[in-house]
DNA sequence: TAAAAAGGTTTCGATATCGAAACGAAAAGG
DNA sequence: CCTTTTCGTTTCGATATCGAAACCTTTTTA
């Protein structure tokens, strides 16, 4: 639970976690790669290309270049739909939800240093 | 205070302040540019580039980049240090303030949407 | 079954960023 | 002084990303 979040400490939190990812870590994601594997993880499968150009309100080239380095990554596999061969689901993988459990270790690690401050 | 923050909430914070951030805001800063902003702002001053380079670990190319982007925004301003004339130091500027503020909020809001989850 | 629509990718030209190395200006040291 | 060091920027070639438009494939519609 996150109560009686002000201002300075949410941007704190966020200074603390941006340093730390860019310090220790060896992807280097994009803002924009950052919300679409986000999205894929977070919220409820399936994922298409065009889903996710809504939610994020991308347009739909973005979307592709950010599956494009993610899949490099071997974050998120492309897998085309069979039902409707237009189609591609974006799945999850285990080295993606390794990358966001770390991330998310660097977080919840900046926000306990924020509380003892 | 942020007390019990776990990895699921932590990642869901993270993913709505990104997605709002990236939907709202004119400036779309690389992750990079985020951490010498809100160094600049959140810990003491006087910065300098070297100083910054030395916080983030970035290279000081990637911090004079950085500052480029930043002044070309009016986020942040760059002056020459008197008492040595090699150094420059980087200033807060009022428009900066006021994009780390409404940054501020982005999270805050994003917290407080998870509270009532 | 031919035409239209939808889904995703690719191309285009422009811009931004990268690390490494070279650079010019200023200060410090011999 | 003259050399060395420090500071920040610029250059270099390589790579990544951008939106818009064109594109190909598949599905839907008429």
């Amino acid at each position: 639970m996150v109560a009686q979040l002000n201002e300075i400490q949410a941007l704190d939190l966020w200074r603390r976690t941006v340093v730390t990812g860019a310090r220790h870590q060896e992807a280097d994601l994009s803002t924009r790669q950052m919300a679409i594997l986000l999205t894929i993880y977070l919220t409820p499968q399936p994922h298409t290309v065009r889903g996710l150009a809504q939610i994020l309100r991308f347009s739909k080239p973005a979307v592709t270049r950010g599956l494009d380095r993610l899949s490099k990554l071997d974050m998120v596999r492309r897998r085309v739909d069979q039902d409707d061969r237009r189609s591609v689901l974006v799945e999850r993988t285990a080295k993606g939800s390794e990358f966001l459990s770390q991330y998310g270790e660097i977080i919840t690690s900046a926000a306990r240093q924020l509380a003892m401050n």
